[in-house]
DNA sequence: TGTACATCAGTGAACGCGCGTTCACTGATGTAC
DNA sequence: TGTACATCAGTGAACGCGCGTTCACTGATGTAC
């Protein structure tokens, strides 16, 4: 079969089927959204039978979880990237906050898979746990740089907490139609949320201390 | 039968089936939450068969706009009854937040309803509509009142949008277990809230300005 | 006050649907000799 | 290099389930005369 495998005829083992279908999951929730993401639904996106995830997720819930995963790690790369674009240690708590909420946006059905995943679990969402690499304490560590070493451990916990409420506040909100006329007087989306996170105080590099 | 109407023998018509629907509705979802919420259960929670909410409502949606109506009801008075417990006008920014999520704490699954009822749809929530008294102008004028006369209104509104957010945030971020040992530390789940909310600028009294 | 009748608010059975999951199976692959 | 065989990764049909909604119906109520 292996000599006839064209585009068009896929050979009997597909080869990557656990990646196809978490790709394949991603595809259904940009296209249609969280509520048809059904096991069947991804099974047949990614062109296999029903039967077959089976083999490569216990459950449905594993299936959601893997996608989760990819969201996280997504999400993380967006927050490193903010560093990059930030033109001061000052100016950098500000541009993690906005990648944050951009990416909510360009992907919103994604980011509340993310969340619905970690809800009624006892493990932390991948992004918040305290690994060395999570998104979350990319933005602890943040806030320790730019507090300066004499202001204290709970502090610094209570401004990332802070942080990461408001921004997530904020990405499941910033769609909403009340805030249309708003975005429009300043100007567009980013300036919204720039306003926004401006007014505040843990995205100013003075209030974590 | 009307003689015969004891408790047990429930009369062929309800009387007040359309409360008693929304009553059993959130009787659900205190008891087991949200993703148990089907037409079918609240008609069985409420003794009825399941063609009867049609007498009431035009389908399930309606239904669930309904219940979401309640809690909007409901989360305003609390938020009212917040002016009642500020000891003064720099700290009632502060109350009102810590009985939104307080709010959200004790009635999670409803919380949930009342913001899944507004996504997808172009009306707003009851809650945050421009009516005079609607929760989202509660917050608004009390900026207005903190702020001054000298402010600008796009920054009271940048405020009321900023705050509102940061809230939602919490409200849904406040169970995550990451928080745990940070709740303890500070000596209970009330000290935690008053804590992040201290960390958000627009909760402070000088900062909307 | 009684009676005929329209209307209202229920019943319960049935519809079709998509779901998550299981099952016996089979085609393809890799390995031991 | 061939061959037997275990294992892997698919198939497709079927399971039972609960769902939202519709339908013809019927019991109860209210109203006109």
């Amino acid at each position: 079969m292996r000599e006839a495998a064209t585009a068009e005829i896929r050979p009997y083992h597909h080869g990557d089927l656990r990646r196809a279908l978490v790709d394949a999951a991603r595809r259904i929730l940009e296209n249609e959204g969280p509520s048809a993401l059904s096991l069947r639904a991804v099974a047949r996106e990614a062109g296999v039978s029903p039967a077959a995830p089976y083999h490569h997720f216990k459950d449905k819930g594993e299936l959601l979880d893997a996608v989760a995963h990819v969201g996280w790690d997504m999400l993380g790369e967006s927050m490193t990237g903010a560093k990059a674009r930030a033109a001061s240690l000052g100016a950098l708590m500000t541009e993690i906050g906005v990648s944050y909420v951009q990416f909510s946006q360009q992907h919103p059905a994604l980011y509340r898979v993310m969340y619905d995943c970690s809800r009624d679990k006892d493990m932390l969402p991948e992004g918040m746990q305290d690994n060395e690499d999570s998104a979350y304490c990319l933005v602890r560590e943040t806030f320790r740089k730019v507090a300066g070493p004499d202001v204290q451990e709970v502090d610094i916990e209570l401004a990332t907490v802070a942080a990461w409420c408001a921004a997530h506040g904020l990405a499941e909100m910033g769609g909403f139609k009340q805030f249309d006329p708003l975005k429009e007087g300043l100007g567009g989306e980013e300036a919204f949320l720039r306003a926004v996170l401006g007014h505040l105080g843990m995205f100013q590099p003075s209030r974590p201390a």
